[in-house]
DNA sequence: CCCTGATTCGC
DNA sequence: GCGAATCAGG
């Protein structure tokens, strides 16, 4: 795949639109995120600031021109000054925080913790209604494995929600799942 | 571990 | 010019 018009304006929208590049590459298909990070510094727009008229040349800190490929001469000099981010532009990933409905029927068995914060409780109950409602073999690594309902009915799935990195289960659940081991009003040691 | 962008450098 | 490999951070 080459860069064509129409593809590096594709590029240039989305990039524009905040997308990250792993997401243009997807969507541009036949190439990775790489060449389109690198597509985008080459164009010049590596800063997506791209739309305000704004400042100009930037110091590029390119201090010594190394010829030589060291195992590692990743030296990094000090940049004097950071560029101002000017960041007016839209954010479309944010999460369209609605209403927190409150938990209007009994919570199923929560594992553990019955001090929860009525915080992530909420949290939780909101999560689940858009929940992927995985089965058990539909799990991953990298599926939350929040269990929901009773599993001795019908109405018995898995959260399957993207996992907070490393845990097991999706931010919501990380939420009731690890008490902050706070809300101990006793704490004799 | 998953992701992000940034940079380098052989092609 | 291109982009994989690598780096650096979240």
């Amino acid at each position: 795949m080459s860069w064509t018009d129409d593809r590096v304006e594709l590029l240039k929208k989305m990039w524009g639109e905040g997308q990250s590049a792993s997401q243009i590459a997807k969507e541009l298909g036949g190439v990775t995120r790489n060449a389109v990070i690198g597509k985008v510094h080459r164009l010049g727009l590596s800063n997506r600031a791209g739309s305000a008229g704004a400042a100009k040349a930037e110091a590029k800190p390119k201090p010594a021109p190394k010829a030589k490929p060291d195992p590692k001469p990743q030296l990094k000099t000090e940049p004097a000054i950071k560029p101002v981010p000017v960041d007016a532009s839209p954010k479309p990933n944010l999460p369209a925080r609605k209403q927190i409905i409150p938990a209007g029927q009994p919570l199923p068995p929560q594992p553990s913790a019955n001090e929860i914060s009525p915080e992530a409780l909420a949290k939780v109950n909101a999560v689940e209604k858009k929940a992927k409602k995985l089965t058990l073999m539909e799990l991953t690594e990298r599926t939350c494995k929040w269990p929901v309902g009773d599993p001795a009915t019908e109405d018995f799935w898995f959260c399957g929600l993207p996992v907070q990195q490393g845990k097991p289960y999706c931010e919501a659940h990380v939420g009731v799942a690890f008490q902050p081991m706070s809300a101990r009003r006793d704490r004799r040691r």
